[in-house]
DNA sequence: GAGTTTGAAACT
DNA sequence: CAGTTTCAAACTC
């Protein structure tokens, strides 16, 4: 509380300060924008940008990172609840935030209207609102407004942008940022009503294949369901609270969108960003992409309607899928109903899903409901901060899956691991992944289960997650899949800073896990803060039991600090929550970021996932698993624990708990971790070192074919692969058995290969669950599904390599798929490495990104996280976001981090020197690349091509987009 | 359900 | 940076 009440008025601070909107724009700017912007027409910008934004989260991480993200995503999360106190001084900037960022994604779809009709939805209405009530006229209208002003811009831009070269496309973006911000600044709706009038001219003119996409999707059926409720949802049913919040997450979604639905058809396919390549998204929807892409490239981009109606409607799906993979939650839950069930694959946005999905659809809606009626509820919070901009405009959900996931991000991972955990068998409850939120978010949020998973997968975001929750309830109505969904606590969930809401596209079904989210979220209305600790036992207890709610008990501080769960995860308590006097909700959401930031000042990582895993291993880990365990050998806790009584044996133990043995950095004695010693870790390291080049050099073929197949990935792939862990991925699915596929596809998100290490999430699962073939096999199962999750680490704990995969928002599909997504940005790889998300998540990708923008994170402490493992690529995923920014410096070689006794954490910074070290040549380069990608982003290629990443890129995206 | 133990987080 | 205190979860009864 103490805290609270000091950092309240950081808040407005938080979102603004960290958020360094620059960074996203150099992300944009990227050269890997420009470069797939080059290959296909579209616009790259935004995506970057959206990419950032969505981060959010993720995770936690996202909003305390990335600045980003944190405006577009904080905002609107904080916003809402508080929305117009905090907005004050942020509103403008939000509003600006928000509009650039929707700007970006918007430009894309040009077609605003309609999407705008979509997307809009409520996070704009708050700002605009708030601003502007005029364009309120109609709710959509605000949505179309920020769609429209920034559709036309970016619809013109955008077209032109597509046309022109990425640069084009930059300084569109630009052109269009200053565009929004005159507007903005005139805020005279009528100002921004004559720009979007004739940006939407413009974008009209330009339009082309975007809108065309953008109508085809709405339009499409299936894919346009989820779009359409959500739509419906945000319109209609859109508490606006949601809405508002869920707006930033829109544009990030809709960058998303934009860059997918956009360009993003031929972009994805060509780029593969696809973000989310919705790995659920069938093969088929792939290939379809892939067509239209192509047909696109090749027409020019410019498409006639016809094609491009026809393309769009394939690729529209294709894009929303790959969003909502990518996304996961978010456009999982619009896909829930379609791709899943395509696919089979039923997938939550992750975490997300808890809000989602109650149990049934039913179910959702009355979490909608809820949380709809519920302006602050807590669940809202989470969720509607991030969700709703999901949600609500249903793109939102397609748009989210780039963003969101990412969030996981961050925070949430832990969460989301604990949850896992805590679902030990089959579901998994990703509070902290939902924590993204986060991104992280929202530990609780997203819960998966198991054996539902394995069929259904139940992504976060990451962070993503947890706003997803609100998404996905939106969703979920709308389409249904809210029985699918997993389950998503509402409750829990919501990442608080994340803005990036998965939603878990599917959620099982588990009846359990929703029913109980929805009757917590129930509570949570009333209980908030208040929860009794019975609840908070509960709560434990039922997390135990797969229910994967976790519940915070903290009795006093007042959920402010590391010492809550929730928070940890950056995740709003929930009514399962039995905390005292909580200000983690979202009313308090300016207390929540400004708490955020002085932590994240103290430790950059603070929010970062916990654990950490080696690519190398990965596969072995997973192998072993066989499903059942996964102890991921090369997992390993970050900071590493410091058990002296335990010996590594029960869940103090956070190594233990989040199923992966010690490593050099734990300071603990007696150590007798079942999931690995001290000394083990290392040895593995050395092997994996060893054999690293190889595998490296394995992974890029491998990545290659698989980048050709999927022709996706690539992104991710290319990147940084490295950093980008994140992103996602991936997943590779298959378990074990195809631990190498896995683990490159995975490696998206694992990272080069070099990498070794990617992220899980903080915790995992409880060793049973990580042991858990359940859950392995869930994940792996999920693959196909997809999953988001966390992105980023948090989520999936252990376990998870494949849990990370899974996470990874891109993911994956199927792993196959690899596509994922996700990537598309380079950026977002290495966002998504870190993370994720995530908060968070590809997730984290975006979600990572905008951490790493986050100064704050990545300044010197990712590097530090990243020593933690040695080589790791740990840090990947924890950093996500700060990777970045710190990888830029990437120090060759940081050889591992961990100190050995020490307390805490404090990598010596490693991560580049991770990488340098570890991997060889793969891993420095990745992320030099990432570095260099951050700043400018030239395609992919360096880096990775040493061993034909970018070669992939290339191919890939010529695959993929041709 | 209450109390104890444990180790992380926070504080000095 | 190290030591101590505080905190909440994990665990035990």
């Amino acid at each position: 509380m103490d805290s609270s009440p000091e950092q309240p008025s950081k808040p407005n601070n938080s979102t603004h300060s960290p958020p360094l909107p620059i960074p996203p724009h150099q992300v944009q700017e990227s050269p890997v924008f420009s470069y797939i912007s080059n290959l296909s027409p579209i616009k790259p910008d935004k995506a970057a940008l959206g990419s950032q934004g969505f981060p959010g989260i993720n995770s936690p991480p996202l909003v305390f990172r990335s600045p980003h993200i944190n405006p577009k995503s904080q905002p609107s999360f904080l916003k809402r609840p508080q929305s117009a106190g905090s907005s004050d001084a942020g509103l403008s900037e939000q509003n600006e935030s928000c509009k650039d960022t929707l700007t970006v994604a918007e430009e894309s779809r040009v077609s605003s209207c309609h999407l705008s009709s979509r997307l809009i939805s409520c996070p704009q209405k708050e700002f605009i609102d708030d601003s502007k009530p005029e364009k309120a006229s109609s709710p959509p209208v605000c949505g179309n407004d920020y769609l429209t002003d920034i559709v036309n811009m970016d619809g013109g831009d955008s077209d032109s942008s597509a046309n022109l070269t990425p640069k084009s496309s930059d300084d569109v973006s630009q052109s269009q940022h200053e565009l929004l911000d005159s507007k903005e600044s005139a805020e005279n709706t009528e100002d921004k009503d004559d720009t979007r009038r004739e940006e939407m001219k413009m974008g009209a003119a330009s339009v082309t294949l975007e809108q065309a996409e953008e109508y085809n999707l709405k339009d499409s059926p299936s894919d346009l369901k989820s779009v359409v409720p959500d739509q419906n949802s945000g319109d209609g049913n859109g508490p606006p609270d949601l809405h508002p919040r869920v707006e930033p997450d829109k544009s990030v979604g809709h960058a998303l969108e934009n860059q997918s639905g956009g360009r993003s058809m031929a972009e994805n396919a060509g780029s593969g960003h696809v973000f989310e390549v919705g790995c659920n998204l069938l093969s088929e929807s792939l290939q379809v992409a892939q067509d239209c892409g192509r047909s696109l490239e090749n027409t020019g981009v410019q498409c006639t309607e016809s094609l491009e109606n026809k393309v769009h409607g394939h690729c529209a799906q294709i894009v929303q899928h790959q969003h909502g993979i990518s996304r996961r939650c978010l456009q999982f839950e619009d896909t829930q109903g379609k791709i899943i069930p395509n696919s089979g694959y039923q997938i939550s946005s992750g975490s997300v899903g808890y809000p989602r999905s109650p149990a049934s659809p039913a179910g959702s809606e009355v979490l909608e409901s809820a949380s709809l009626n519920r302006p602050a509820s807590p669940s809202n919070r989470l969720l509607a901060n991030m969700t709703p901009p999901f949600f609500s405009p249903q793109t939102s959900g397609n748009y989210n899956s780039k963003l969101p996931k990412r969030s996981g991000i961050g925070l949430h991972l832990n969460s989301i691991v604990n949850s896992m955990q805590m679902g030990s068998g089959a579901k998994v409850s990703m509070r902290s992944a939902e924590r993204g939120s986060f991104n992280g978010l929202g530990k609780k949020s997203m819960s998966i289960t198991g054996s539902s998973l394995r069929h259904n997968f139940s992504t976060s975001a990451n962070v993503e997650g947890v706003p997803i929750s609100d998404e996905s309830r939106h969703n979920e109505h709308a389409s249904d899949a809210a029985n699918s969904a997993s389950t998503l606590s509402p409750c829990s969930m919501k990442p608080l800073y994340e803005p990036v809401v998965l939603k878990p596209i599917e959620l099982q079904p588990n009846s359990s896990n929703k029913r109980m989210c929805t009757s917590e979220t129930s509570d949570s209305f009333v209980d908030f803060g208040q929860s009794s600790p019975k609840k908070k036992r509960k709560k434990t207890l039922d997390a135990g039991d797969g229910s994967g709610c976790k519940r915070c008990n903290c009795k006093k501080t007042k959920c402010l600090k590391l010492y809550c769960d929730c928070f940890a995860a950056g995740i709003y308590c929930a009514e399962p929550c039995a905390c005292q006097g909580c200000f983690n909700r979202p009313e308090y959401e300016d207390t929540v970021l400004e708490t955020r930031q002085q932590i994240e000042s103290r430790n950059p990582l603070a929010f970062a996932p916990k654990i950490i895993q080696h690519l190398t291993e990965p596969p072995t880990n997973v192998c072993a698993e066989d499903g059942s365990h996964f102890t991921p050998s090369s997992a390993r806790h970050k900071r590493g624990c410091n058990c002296k009584k335990s010996k590594c044996l029960k869940k103090y133990c956070e190594c233990y708990q989040a199923n992966v043995g010690c490593s050099d950095g734990c300071r603990c004695e007696a150590c007798e971790n079942v999931y690995g010693q001290k000394g083990e870790f290392g040895m593995i390291k050395d092997l994996i070192s060893k054999h690293g080049e190889k595998l490296d050099s394995s992974f890029g073929t491998t990545l290659e074919s698989v980048a050709s197949k999927d022709g996706l990935l690539h992104n991710e792939l290319y990147n940084p692969h490295s950093l980008t862990p994140l992103t996602p991925a991936f997943q590779c699915s298959d378990h074990g058995k195809g631990a190498p596929k896995a683990w490159l596809s995975s490696g998206g998100y694992l990272q080069s290969p070099e990498s070794c290490l990617t992220y899980l999430a903080p915790y995992g699962m409880s060793p049973g669950q990580a042991g858990n073939p359940d859950t392995h096999n869930m994940i792996i199962e999920a693959n196909t599904g997809i999953m988001d999750l966390v992105s980023f680490g948090q989520g999936i704990g252990y376990g998870n390599e494949h849990t990370v995969n899974q996470l990874s928002p891109r993911c994956e599909v199927p792993r196959n798929d690899g596509r994922l997504a996700a990537l598309p940005d380079p950026q977002d790889w290495e966002n998504t490495s870190r993370a994720q998300t995530y908060a968070n998540h590809q997730v984290s990708s975006a979600n990572s990104l905008r951490w790493r923008r986050s100064s704050t994170h990545f300044d010197g402490n990712k590097p530090d996280e990243a020593a933690d493992f040695d080589g790791g690529l740990y840090s990947i995923l924890d950093d996500d976001t700060p990777e970045i920014l710190k990888e830029i410096p990437m120090p060759p070689n940081a050889i591992k981090v961990s100190s050995p006794n020490k307390k805490r954490v404090s990598p010596p910074h490693g991560q580049g020197a991770e990488l340098g070290s570890s991997s060889s040549a793969g891993l420095r380069t990745g992320r030099k690349f990432i570095l260099q990608a951050v700043p400018s982003f030239p395609p992919l290629t360096p880096c990775i091509d040493s061993k034909g990443a970018t070669g992939m890129n290339n191919s890939q995206k010529s695959s993929s987009g041709k």
